[in-house]
DNA sequence: CTAACTGTTATACTATAAATATAACAGTTA
DNA sequence: TAACTGTTATATTTATAGTATAACAGTTAG
């Protein structure tokens, strides 16, 4: 597990941690139950410090994606993580629509971006 | 049109602002050519600084969806907004992407996630 | 038992971005 | 002339991101 980070970038670092295991998991690169490194090797391997790591991890336990136990350290859920509910769902919609308005702003039409869609989706099926 | 702003977002003001401009052009609630609120009006009738809905309006001419005359005012892009260019499509792949992600851990199947983003497109065709 | 690890909490500091508050300048228009 | 336009500059407040230490409590290997 590659952990890939832009110090560049105006994104926060612990924002991209998250999204960067959520695309772990989506991809099987991480597995249900499969233990991930500890806040402050993590930290000290990235260069970043600990309390970032710590961040992201909080917010990974709050939504389900990992288990923090005192003893076994921090593991990818191995019950998987919670299916989509309504709240999900909405959410969702809220970010998705400010991407869409701009493309149909750009004439983007709607097969074009739907096969981009299709092909982020592959590319978490097949590896 | 209506600016639906929510101040109690972790979302900033002048961010807000720029979308819902954006979903105004793309719902044709706003056409090309037609004229917006000067900084000041429009700050004065949502009630917040000028210098957040300037913010607002320099970056959305920075993307070409307004121009500013000095003389005219602010106006939607007669010409319209700038087509999609590899650019854009590069930056859109990189929203969608943590988006999708999320939501194969939820198990929110790829049918699920074209018909929302299929519904979203409507609401932007048939108004 | 000790030493080294684990997550967790607390505190303090720096840096940056968001938003506001005034003020002024230059050009346009009624 | 007076009232508007966008624009620029400066200063301030507030919130968040990130870092730097430090300590506590529990676990585990030597």
């Amino acid at each position: 597990m590659l952990i890939n980070l832009d110090f560049e970038s105006q994104e926060p670092i612990y924002q991209q941690l998250i999204e960067q295991i959520i695309e772990g998991i989506a991809r099987k690169d991480l597995l249900p139950g499969e233990g991930l490194p500890s806040v402050r090797s993590l930290a000290s391997d990235i260069g970043i410090n600990l309390h970032t790591v710590n961040k992201a991890y909080q917010q990974l336990k709050h939504e389900g994606f990992i288990l923090i136990h005192r003893q076994k350290g921090v593991v990818v859920n191995p019950d998987g993580v919670p299916k989509a509910d309504v709240t999900y769902m909405t959410q969702l919609e809220k970010k998705l629509k400010p991407l869409i308005a701009e493309s149909v702003c750009r004439e983007v039409d709607e097969e074009s971006f739907m096969k981009l869609c299709n092909d982020i989706y592959k590319s978490y099926r097949g590896g």
